[in-house]
DNA sequence: TGCCAGGCCCTCTTTAGGGCCTT
């Protein structure tokens, strides 16, 4: 990503896997990258207007008792589309946290218009030797400073910023590529792991 | 009570199956 490039890094926590089954979202979480660092920050509970699962509240540490008190998902959607503009999102499996926005917004009448880039996919082709691609995992793999913890919205997004930086970092010290686009990871993201090294010899 | 989805990617593949990731 340029440093020029202003991208939203997000992350939803939900009732489940799938918005097409029925699941809704319950946190927001997002971070404003601009010129190489994080400018604003969004974080609000949502109520989905039902109970969640036990496990659900094991996994995020939300429960029933803090959603009794937040906004409704709509209202809060309502705010976060206002955040999020026309900005380029990041997030980590973004076809998770897509699926999710793209469900919410649909039930307030609201559409993006940024494009999504995956910050897993890029870092499946610039870690291939990781242990593994979780984002804790990542976080760890590459020592970026974690003192909070992972699977509440607003940490989990400033997490994968900190490895979205990281990647574009790492792409400038080993292809010597000083100002990587948005669109120049979202292609990584789409590239073989084979052909990464020509992707970037070709500019 | 237990499970539910979907896209990517590898391989014992491509006329398929299964692991990884997200909650």
């Amino acid at each position: 990503m340029s440093k020029a490039d202003t991208v939203i890094v997000l992350d939803f926590e939900t009732t489940g896997l799938s918005p097409d089954i029925g699941d809704r979202a319950i946190e927001i979480g997002a971070v404003r990258i601009e010129n190489g660092r994080v400018t604003d920050r969004f974080q609000e509970l949502m109520n989905p207007g039902r109970p969640i699962s036990g496990f659900i509240e094991d996994y995020t540490g939300i429960t029933n008792r803090m959603l009794q008190s937040a906004r409704p998902c709509g209202e809060v959607m309502r705010r976060f589309s206002d955040f999020i503009g026309d900005y380029n999102l990041v997030a980590h499996n973004a076809s998770f946290d897509q699926r999710f926005l793209d469900s919410e917004l649909a039930m307030i009448s609201e559409e993006r218009c940024g494009q999504f880039a995956c910050s897993m996919l890029a870092a499946r082709r610039l870690y291939q030797e990781a242990p593994n691609h979780r984002l804790s995992g990542l976080v760890e793999y590459i020592n970026i400073p974690a003192d909070g913890v992972f699977h509440r919205a607003l940490y989990d997004s400033e997490m994968t910023a900190k490895l979205w930086m990281a990647m574009l970092d790492r792409i400038g010290d080993r292809y010597e590529v000083p100002d990587v686009s948005f669109s120049m990871m979202k292609k990584l993201t789409k590239t073989p792991k084979r052909s990464i090294g020509q992707l970037f010899e070709q500019r």
